[in-house]
DNA sequence: AACCAGGGAGCGT
DNA sequence: ACGCTCCATGGT
């Protein structure tokens, strides 16, 4: 076993992995465990900082770090929020809120499972996935531990054993995006060079992603900061705080994120969604638990 | 037991 | 540009 401590105000690993962003992190004893392309690593909130553990001697954490993005700055993020109620109440409730720096492919993969998918259930999918076509990685606790499985793997599987994994009429969309990316048409890494429209044009070329999914990747994935994922949830909020509950088509619901949520729209979107989500903010509709 | 879930695509009007 | 339907599966 192998720990360091970084040194970061503000950094709610709590709200931060169970806000809807990653789907294979789980609590245990209090602190974060999961896989980070092929390093396992255990990691605990600390006075000022997180402590991370891993299996085996580090001889440099950039990995760790770029993904959990500890070099980013949340109060000049967030100062650039709109200071509305809704967001005032949103930040207050995701206090110490981050985005993370995920893998392109796993990302698409999750999102594309996602598709009317409660989050619990996304979760489960993507655990049967990694156990059946992940390779191991060494971890801790005899728990089992697999990295996300590549892309030319899931290319060799069959739609029948996806569909095992429970992904349902996802599992095509998945196969497809496998062996597009393994036989080149599709280079996930020529992406973030991108602007945002290229980018997002790009990721719907796939069947399966449309402009929803693919802000997801752009967002979580790639750090575009102003691709921002409307899904039924952001959409209702957007509704209902800021134009009387009336339905909005979806040029103009784009326009009025374009011009109201500031270079961090993405940013401020996961405050809002998982407020709303969380019933911090509460809606007039919804029935969930 | 219905209804709905971090959607998308293909249809018809 | 809309509205509808289907797509699997399981939580509430």
């Amino acid at each position: 076993m192998n720990t360091t401590v970084f040194s970061v105000p503000n950094y709610n690993l709590d709200v931060t992995f169970s806000c809807g962003q990653a789907f294979r992190w789980h609590c245990r004893d209090g602190g974060w465990e999961g896989v980070i392309d092929n390093h396992w690593v255990r990691l605990e909130s600390r006075k000022d900082g997180i402590s991370a553990a891993t299996d085996r001697p580090q001889t440099n954490w950039r990995w760790l770090e770029d993904y959990l993005q500890l070099h980013a700055d949340l109060d000049a993020i967030v100062a650039t929020f709109p200071q509305d109620e809704p967001m005032r109440a949103s930040v207050q409730a995701c206090n110490g809120m981050r985005l993370l720096r995920q893998n392109p492919w796993e990302t698409l993969v999750c999102f594309i499972c996602s598709a009317t998918k409660q989050i619990v259930q996304i979760r489960q999918i993507i655990h049967n996935l990694c156990q059946q076509f992940g390779e191991p990685v060494a971890g801790s606790g005899g728990g089992a531990c697999r990295a996300f499985p590549t892309f030319s793997r899931l290319a060799l599987a069959g739609e029948e054993e996806l569909r095992a994994c429970k992904m349902g009429f996802r599992a095509p969309h998945v196969l497809a995006a496998a062996r597009k990316l393994d036989s080149g048409a599709m280079d996930l890494g020529r992406i973030a060079s991108l602007p945002l429209d290229e980018a997002r044009d790009c990721l719907t070329q796939l069947n399966g992603v449309g402009p929803k999914i693919a802000d997801c990747v752009l967002l979580f994935a790639y750090g575009f900061p102003k691709a921002f994922p409307v899904d039924v949830w952001i959409r209702r909020a957007l509704e209902h705080l800021y134009f009387r509950g009336r339905s909005v088509r979806p040029e103009r619901l784009n326009r009025f994120i374009e011009t109201h949520f500031g270079p961090w729209s993405g940013y401020a979107q996961q405050y809002l969604f998982h407020a709303v989500r969380t019933g911090a903010l509460p809606l007039p509709k919804p029935k969930h638990a």
